[in-house]
DNA sequence: CTCATTTTGGAACAATTGTTCTGAAATGAG
DNA sequence: CTCATTTCAGAACAATTGTTCCAAAATGAG
């Protein structure tokens, strides 16, 4: 056998994500990820791959990380569809206003700078965008079994009327806007779909 | 006297203007610049500055060209304010839709890009915000007057609200989403205002 | 036509880009 | 300990980056 590796493979990851989800993909050199993963750039390469190999996995990453704060924020939210939605939603927007570096969402970011100079990166965009809003109509369909939205509305437009939504404030936040009205716009988003 | 240019300078500038839209900043090089453009870097230069003014004057363009699309929507749209703030957002929707290379609203992809990253764009890109912000406010208010919308929200809010719709869907637009779905989820977002 | 002035094309520039290579150091199973 | 194997640091690479420079061509007022 040989030596080990003398770093964490995800931890060295998440310093990637984190240069490339505050600079974008072209904005970031290999220099950069160099320096803020405390590797060489013979590790580099031999563990992940060129810079589009490893953008990629800070992206997957960076997913997997969204979808677990999901989970919690709806784990935290007892058994109503509307308080669990609307905990989700509302954890994103004070993530990011919280965030001092006012990154926004990595995400959206991708999509923004890539999905139509990247096929890979806008098909992952796609299933990520899929996911969401399947996630957002089942728990749209759910309250309105419960009575907790109006009927009257279709789970699957207003899923995509949500997932739009969650993008806009996301780009918008980077720009370092009103906090309280971006609290209060969101209140609004989800009460006209309410009774 | 001297020699005069050989090219429209306003002329190239749209050039120049939609491969920023297209490709970005960062992803644009100079060399892309000059064959669209169709001048050389000597002309490029001494007419527009560097790349980074020429991407401001692109970008400034870009904006004074969506003021003269929405006041057109405005125009062509009667007396009803309601009528003329669908008018402007479905213009926006229906021409991002159209456009084939699915470039989305350069404002947006400017400010995901360089909004931290750059202290100029970021600056323009929150004047055009507060701009298009007045501006739905001051259509939601008279629309409130008018008896067309909801008495019961604050027009500042739902212009928010609605800049942030706007930017969402100008992001999600790039990644070939279902054309049908966005047009009814932009009904569903006024509809929720809507008395 | 003259000539000062400007534009223009392309060569040239230094700096940075992403990537590969080399050789030495470190490792762990036998 | 042995040694095949892997990691690692930094030099080196070719290509591309944004920008400047220069000589030649073009222009229009006098």
């Amino acid at each position: 056998m040989a030596r080990s590796k003398a770093f964490d493979e995800v931890e060295a990851l998440e310093k990637a994500m984190h240069v490339f989800w505050k600079k974008g993909y072209h904005a970031t050199s290999m220099e950069d990820l160099v320096t803020a993963m405390g590797i060489s750039r013979a590790s580099l390469y031999d563990t992940y791959g060129d810079k589009k190999q490893l953008y990629m996995a800070a992206l997957k990453l960076f997913q997997s990380q969204s979808q677990r704060q999901n989970s919690r924020a709806v784990a935290a939210s007892g058994n109503s569809p509307k308080a669990q939605l609307m905990a989700v939603l509302q954890t994103n927007l004070e993530e990011t206003l919280a965030d001092p570096d006012q990154r926004g969402c990595m995400m959206a970011n991708a999509t923004a700078e890539l999905a139509i100079l990247d096929e890979d990166v806008c098909q992952f965009a796609q299933g990520n965008i899929c996911a969401v809003e399947a996630f957002f109509e089942k728990l749209l369909r759910a309250g309105q079994e419960q009575g907790e939205f109006r009927p009257d509305f279709d789970p699957g437009v207003a899923a995509t009327f949500l997932l739009n939504y969650v993008h806009g404030m996301r780009i918008v936040s980077k720009t370092k806007p009103d906090a309280d009205k971006m609290r209060m716009g969101l209140a609004l988003a989800v009460q006209g779909l309410s009774i």
